[in-house]
DNA sequence: TCTAATACGGATATCCACTATCCTTATGGA
DNA sequence: TCCATAAGGATAGTGGATATCCGTATTAGA
């Protein structure tokens, strides 16, 4: 079980706009290039981050996306179920209604409520999410800072910057 | 991303197994048979349950599987990593050494030391197993009886128990 | 007005992990 | 000896992830 590269493209990508001027646009083409990704696939990353609402896109010349809420207002769980999903990480096939001594009044049993093993997996599922819902981009950007070569830091903003 | 449907087998599997008396082996068939699952591929799962030592299997005729620890010394994360791995569900390949503004010196910079975004994608996953490491095989049966019908519940016990 | 750059989305091809089956071998009980 | 079983290698089939291509609508700028 692995999630989809998409997903670390789209927390790059999301790191990277939210260091923009609130008034600037950065295109996929710069996105692409930046990480070394096929720009038409990041596109579509992209596009399910704008439909989750997340950034912004504007046509046209000079257009390309920006964050549509504050970066203290986007956690990663927004990120990473805008491109991943929201469905939980198990399913249940009613495995238990193939239960050969269970009898047609029994069978759908799995459907009229989820058992302790479900409940369990679940909940693994949930603590995942609240893991990742605890975090907002506005608490990446000085953790970022540190993790990075201060000089590497400087020309990659003027190299977005730039192109916004 | 979805967990294995092998994670749910084993997982109902070793449910089963818990219930056995402690002399008793169950063979792959009977647990086959018990959850309508094809026998040759759920082999597989218990082939992984018994190479991560969490059950232990007998051959020859009245051959099988039983639990190779108490039940109390099994937990979920035991079975979902002998089946799925303990590989991290985030892996980050490095994007960060594709910048175009990065020189040589620069590059393998994600291999020194992973930056705040796969920081916090870790530590999510932690949380996942942290949560299905807290719930043990003991910790499963009672909650389990509670959600199966009682008459259920006890033919199935008659039928495991006459093929043990 | 015209042109070019861009987001957007449908269609398609490729790749690979999961799913599933088949077969052989080794082991142990009757 | 004979048979049922675990163990595991080999080999398809399947479906989601990956990747590319193209057509359309939109908009900045010439
Ligand atoms: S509800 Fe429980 S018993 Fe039924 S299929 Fe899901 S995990 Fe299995
Ligand atoms: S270490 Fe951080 S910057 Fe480097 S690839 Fe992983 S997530 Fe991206």
């Amino acid at each position: 079980m692995q999630l989809k590269s998409q997903v670390e493209w789209a927390l790059h990508c999301c790191s990277i706009l939210a260091g923009l001027p609130p008034e600037g646009y950065l295109a996929t083409r710069a996105l692409a290039e930046l990480h070394g990704v096929p720009k038409e696939y990041l596109s579509k990353a992209l596009q399910a981050l704008s439909n989750a609402g997340l950034i912004t896109g504007t046509l046209g010349p000079s257009g390309g996306y920006r964050l549509a809420r504050p970066t203290s207002d986007i956690t990663f769980l927004d990120v990473v179920e805008a491109v991943e999903g929201s469905a939980s990480t198990f399913v249940c096939t009613g495995i238990r209604d193939n239960n050969p001594c269970a009898t047609r009044a029994d069978i759908d049993d799995c459907d009229r409520g989820p058992c302790a093993i479900a409940r369990v997996m679940w909940q693994a599922d949930k603590a995942w999410r609240d893991s990742l819902r605890s975090v907002r981009l506005s608490d990446l950007r000085d953790s970022l800072e540190r993790d990075i070569p201060a000089d590497l830091w400087r020309r990659t903003g003027e190299w977005v910057l730039a192109r916004a």
